[in-house]
DNA sequence: AACATTGACAACCGCTCCCGG
DNA sequence: CCCGGGAGCGGTTGTCAATGT
């Protein structure tokens, strides 16, 4: 992949990021190439925009992972494999980049079975549009805002009337999407797949709230029904 | 104290996709 | 429909601090 010579790789100083941000404040983001130039920074667009969007952002959280998130990206990653803008997107203040990170250094050694191959991983990539980290940055449909209505099924009721439940304890043991397939005893389309990782979309949320109901309150029996299926 | 190793993460690259002309 | 530019993504690696020998 990378050449036969090194790739010199500049840290960037605290004067350059000084630029970038006071150019983002004062004009916006629009074309980064233009932007690098215009701001006086003798970097490149796509090096300005991973600094900005990795690190001068200020939407990105501060601080170490908590285990509440250590938990969920190891959930996500069994789910989904290396699609860490996906990830970030049902983390807020988290970067794909900080997954990526935080995965190839701290729970890479720790996962078992289930590895999800590069290719498999790429073949149901997203367009860059659904996936768009700084949208859904702004939606609702996060971890965060599941916390404070995790039981409500408003969203997922306007899709479907099928009154076919899941439990706590068919979703612990349901950590894939092909699990959850074959729980529900019925194949999820192309369209319903893609759509679970939407968090805007109702899959999403659907799956969002089961995230938070699975990993964050977990104080259930383990028979209590979470909320009424209502995509299968 | 000096050197080697390891861990963490910032930053780069190539590839792919989207979109406008 | 085709093409080129821009943006985004995931993989990889350089750098530096911490730790071990």
């Amino acid at each position: 992949m990378r050449g036969p010579q090194s790739v010199k790789k500049v840290a960037w100083s605290s004067e350059e990021d000084q630029k970038l941000i006071h150019y983002i404040r004062n004009h916006g983001i629009w074309t980064w190439s233009e932007m690098a130039k215009y701001a006086g920074l003798s970097r490149s667009g796509k090096s300005c925009r991973l600094r900005w969007v990795n690190y001068l952002n200020p939407r990105i959280k501060r601080g170490n992972i908590t285990m509440e998130e250590e938990k969920i990206i190891s959930t996500m990653h069994k789910m989904l494999g290396n699609r860490w803008s996906v990830m970030a997107a049902r983390l807020p203040g988290r970067t794909d980049n900080e997954l990526k990170n935080y995965w190839n250094t701290h729970l890479k050694k720790h996962a078992t079975n289930n590895p999800v191959p590069r290719t498999e991983s790429q073949k149901i990539r997203k367009p860059k549009s659904e996936a768009d980290p700084k949208s859904l940055l702004d939606t609702k449909t996060t971890l965060s805002s599941a916390s404070e209505d995790s039981k409500s099924t408003d969203v997922a009721c306007a899709v479907n009337e099928s009154t076919e439940t899941i439990t706590e304890a068919n979703i612990i043991s349901s950590h894939t999407i092909e699990d959850l397939q074959s729980f529900c005893g019925q194949p999820f389309v192309t369209d319903h797949k893609e759509a679970f990782e939407e968090p805007s979309s109702p899959y999403g949320t659907y799956w969002n709230e089961y995230l938070f109901n699975l990993l964050i309150a977990p104080d259930t029996d383990g028979t209590e029904e979470i909320w009424p299926n209502p995509y299968f």
